[in-house]
DNA sequence: CCAGGTTGGTTGTATACGCAACAACAACAG
DNA sequence: CTGTTGTTGTTGCGTATACAACCAACCTGG
């Protein structure tokens, strides 16, 4: 029988390879923890309800079915739950129930939430600007994102999700 | 008094802008998931573990103190004291008594674990490389690799940490 | 209409994590 | 040596999350 301990080659990844990918997890590691703390701070808002509030304060009437919520915001039904249980706990936002659909549900933003996510935008979108965007010239942007575009596809996260939330033709989500 | 409600121009995210921030967001979740999956199917080791097991290979004598290794995987001291409860209790690694510090304690690879991480590190190095680095031109890996470590530097995550673990002058670790 | 399968939201349960408090020890000033 | 301050690892506790089970409501083919 073959042993099984003469290795493959098993070719390491070269330094910059590493530095590429290790640095995208200790940067999504690094904006997470300040984006969240700078929030929380200043407003006294975690980053999982700053998302829930943004997206919903871009969508039509300010509200958006459970299940679409959950997925925009990438957690899961049940996390969803517990997530809009607290903020409509806190008032900024309310249960709407849905005509089209009786088990549906929609997660509605209510004024104190509209206002709050006015406060806590402008705070966010200039963590987001100082700590990440002002680092890349346009040109890099650009090609940033082509190249998430390309990873979200092959791990077969691109044409499906993309298309239901884009399908209502609403501008694109806002950070 | 001024009204609350004039806003400033609160100026949004450019497409391109919110293209790589979000594009950044969603393939680190989307690869998170998928990597920690893999290696839980094919190995039956949580990515947090495979980590562990990585640092430790790459380290002198297979080990390395609680406190640096917690910093290396970005987890609290609390969340690494559990982790290696866990990784002990499967027989991948063992606490070993720190002779110049009574206080510390080392996380050391055993011959179980070593091996485990062999076999792991093969399938973890191929799905980073198919669903990531394959993506970019060793230009463009280059390029991610410094703006990485321009955004660290910002946030105050680069000198102090970096110092800390390449200080030992070793081979970077790898992934 | 209705029977089977599907979907949307909630709940029980398990898990992983961080923070704060702690104890043991180290390091240092005097 | 001694008191003070910092560090290391562990523990208690609270919390956020995922998964699976569930129910109610939808939908579709007959």
């Amino acid at each position: 029988m073959a042993t099984t301990s003469d290795s493959p080659p098993l070719r390491l990844l070269t330094p910059p390879e590493l530095r590429a990918w290790r640095g995208m997890l200790r940067v999504h590691a690094a904006l997470a923890k300040a984006l969240d703390a700078q929030l929380e701070a200043t407003h006294g808002l975690q980053l999982s309800s700053y998302e829930v509030l943004m997206y919903l304060a871009d969508a039509e009437y300010e509200r958006m079915r459970m299940c679409d919520l959950a997925s925009s915001i990438l957690l899961s039904r049940s996390g969803l739950t517990r997530l809009v249980d607290r903020l409509q706990r806190e008032g900024l936002l309310e249960r709407v129930a849905c005509d089209d659909d009786a088990r549906g549900a929609f997660a509605k933003l209510t004024p104190a939430g509209r206002e709050k996510l006015r406060a806590a935008r402008a705070t966010h979108l200039a963590g987001v600007r100082a700590m990440f965007l002002d680092v890349f010239s346009p040109e890099e942007l650009e090609a940033l994102g082509g190249a998430w575009d390309r990873v979200l596809e092959r791990s077969g996260f691109g044409c499906c999700k993309i298309a239901r939330t884009q399908v209502a033709g609403e501008p694109d989500h806002q950070t």
